[in-house]
DNA sequence: AGCTTTAGTTCATTGCCTGAACTATATGAG
DNA sequence: CTCATATAGTTCAGGCAATGAACTAAAGCT
């Protein structure tokens, strides 16, 4: 199909379809297609004829170009029984793009290929919290500068790229509002300084919108609706409906951490009362788990409280039950107002699983039963690389559909 | 917009742009430059032209397919000062869709011509509580056959419809899955009897939904984004994100009336605990306020709860404190969730405004500071008659969208 | 009456997909 | 070894849609 359009004009004005458009819609659709077969597998042109409903001479035109572009390479043959064997075809992994994360206590970058192989990674402690932006980016500007030019030497050519940051972000601006945990408000990022005169440039995501997409990559059932619920210093979100990331109007959706989960609770640092964040977030559970962790880093924190816990302490059980049944309450409201009902466990949730499942189920039976079945609760399939690999890909996806901003 | 394959074909099978899609997509971009023109003025072709990016030529001769299907007709002249002037275009008066709505206590529908006026409209009283779906619609068939013949009389042909009912319901599939109140469960509505041998047939949408709908053609304000929220025997709701009704995956998106707003609260009809329902809900309100209305009509029930809060009485007062309190918390979540800062107060919602607004407020302070100015909480601009005018305004809407399937 | 201005139409050109014919390259049967 | 068959991929005429330039139509102004 076609495009375009924003469905009206007003006086105000739009964009019109034009023939041209039909191209570089059927240039999506048939890299589309490369992408989505089976891994491994090269489909032929005619093949692809067949996935698309092209003709075979459209395809071979369209290839054409997709060659011309160096988005895609042929790849020896492909023998089917009888008959001329097809040319196999796929994605080209002499090109790449950068994935790249500021977290809490570290910096990396990552780049990833157009076929979702991790090329080179790099990651660097750097303790971030209450640094101002600008030395931040600096730093993962020459570290990302140094991925890129290994990967040049390697005969990978870098296109663009994606930058995740734990905090509330404007995609389009390039703008952060406010991350907590980085001391950060209001910074406009110099996301071109990332990677200098690449053809597709840097995007900006949020951490956990980020992961949730890595997420819809790596999924071993292959879900494509899901909230991706991340436990961190705070609690993050990602919505992923029909295979893509639903942002809300402005970009922020998804803030899973601030939904009111005791109206008679706490004050949370955003200045609310009672959000999920308050009872499940890292620092909250520490504390009701009776942890001093002041000065230790996340990860520490984490290894004592699953000491606590094997031990079977109390006091650090009853915390993550605690925090289990917050949740529960949280995602019985998502599932009504999104209505997604099946939910995956990262970060410090995935570490937890074994002992925040029970209760959350138990959570979830209490306030939205029948919405949840105990196997829509899962655990991430990436690790700690999420938001890393996630910002990478989404920039690969956003090129497979619209392959037509390089050259072509 | 227009659309397009779900950005993939994996071996499955997809669709694939040709020619032709250009044309349905421009045809839909003019036809929508025509509908969002100012009421009452009527573009010439050169008007069209200017607001599309469209060449003259080509909206001469888009215009000309949308004549020929009759979904716009010409109308008198359009002088302009100086020079020929243009001939006016205007979507057809003739044509009409249905608007048709269930509710506990009516049934009705109305003729709404394509620009969006209504033609005729009849309501009947009718009991739908506990009776079940198959005479309910039968009793809609024969009242939308007298308004659809009515119609014709005056030359107005209807081309299809929309149905809205309080309950959840399958859009796609045309099933409505639970509609406590009228006590429907799984309910396949048999919704081409309702308007027998018509281009577009009958959509069905959830009642808040469809207010919704209808709330975005009459907002004085514009607002593209906001969350519609309809207090009625239970709590309904509707989500508008870039002037798009936002349904989630299964169509279910909304079901704002079953989120936690009290952990430790009552028992809801949905099987749940706490929800707003069971405190902003009529009967939560009713039996909060002390107002003994089992056998009472609803309406009644609302004027005897207004007259209780015009006089003072401290419970009535107190209960819609306590509802106003409720639907804050709601909300506050609602916003981080969907990154929706807006709220249009519909139902008894828009009666008890006056005594609702100040807690609500207060809640929204308390519960998701500075996501919502007190000029983002409204009133629904259009009346009871929301359900039916939105379920009707959306299948104009489609038709706009896709004018290709009529004939032309 | 004639000039100017704007609306709308006609027509040759271009771009893209399509379907049919054709070439290329494999397997397997005789 | 050769030929039949099957499949992959290319070439080419045809059709459809938008474009831009030239043209016709219909007003106001002088």
């Amino acid at each position: 199909m076609v495009m375009p359009a924003p469905a009206v004009a007003g006086p105000g004005g739009a964009a019109p379809g034009s023939v041209g458009d039909v191209r570089r819609s059927n240039l999506a659709l048939v890299l589309g297609a490369i992408a989505e077969f089976p891994p491994g597998t090269c489909p032929s042109r005619a093949q692809i004829a067949g996935a698309t409903g092209l003709t075979k001479a459209s395809v071979s035109s369209l290839v054409l170009d997709l060659l011309a572009a160096g988005i895609i390479r042929e790849v020896g043959l492909n023998p089917q029984g009888r008959g001329r064997p097809g040319v196999g075809l796929e994605l080209n992994p002499g090109r790449a793009v950068m994935g790249m994360e500021v977290n809490v206590d570290y910096i990396s970058a990552a780049a990833v290929d157009l076929a979702g192989n991790v090329v080179i990674r790099e990651v660097r402690e750097r303790d971030n919290r209450n640094s101002a932006d600008a030395p931040v980016l600096a730093a993962l500007a020459t570290l990302a500068g140094r991925v890129r030019s290994t990967a040049g030497e390697q005969g990978v050519e870098v296109l663009g790229g994606g930058l995740a940051v734990p905090g509330l972000v404007e995609p389009a601006a390039g703008r952060v509002l406010i991350a907590p945990n980085l001391g950060w408000v209001d910074a406009d990022l110099d996301l071109d300084a990332l990677l200098p005169e690449t053809p597709l440039g840097v995007a900006l995501f949020n951490e956990a919108n980020a992961a949730a997409l890595a997420e819809l990559r790596h999924r071993p059932d292959g879900a494509s609706d899901f909230l991706f619920v991340s436990g961190e210093v705070g609690v993050g979100g990602g919505i992923v409906i029909g295979s893509e990331l639903f942002t809300g109007p402005e970009g922020h959706a998804g803030e899973v951490g601030h939904i009111v989960v005791d109206p008679d609770g706490g004050r949370c640092s955003c200045g609310g009362t009672g959000c999920l964040e308050t009872i499940a977030g890292q620092d909250a559970i520490f504390a009701a788990a009776g942890l001093a962790l002041e000065g230790a880093s996340r990860s520490a924190g984490m290894s004592a409280l699953r000491q606590a816990l094997e031990a079977g302490e109390t006091k650090a059980l009853s915390a993550v039950r605690r925090a289990g049944r917050a949740l529960g309450i949280a995602l019985a409201s998502t599932a009504r107002v999104v209505n997604i009902h099946s939910v995956v466990l990262g970060g410090h949730f995935a570490v937890l699983e074994p002992w925040l499942r029970q209760p959350l189920l138990e959570s979830l039976q209490k306030y939205a039963p029948g919405k949840y079945t105990p196997e829509q609760v899962t655990v991430s399939a990436v690790g700690e690389s999420g938001a890393l690999l996630g910002a990478a890909g989404s920039v690969i996806r956003s090129l497979v559909e619209a392959p037509h901003r390089l050259h072509a």
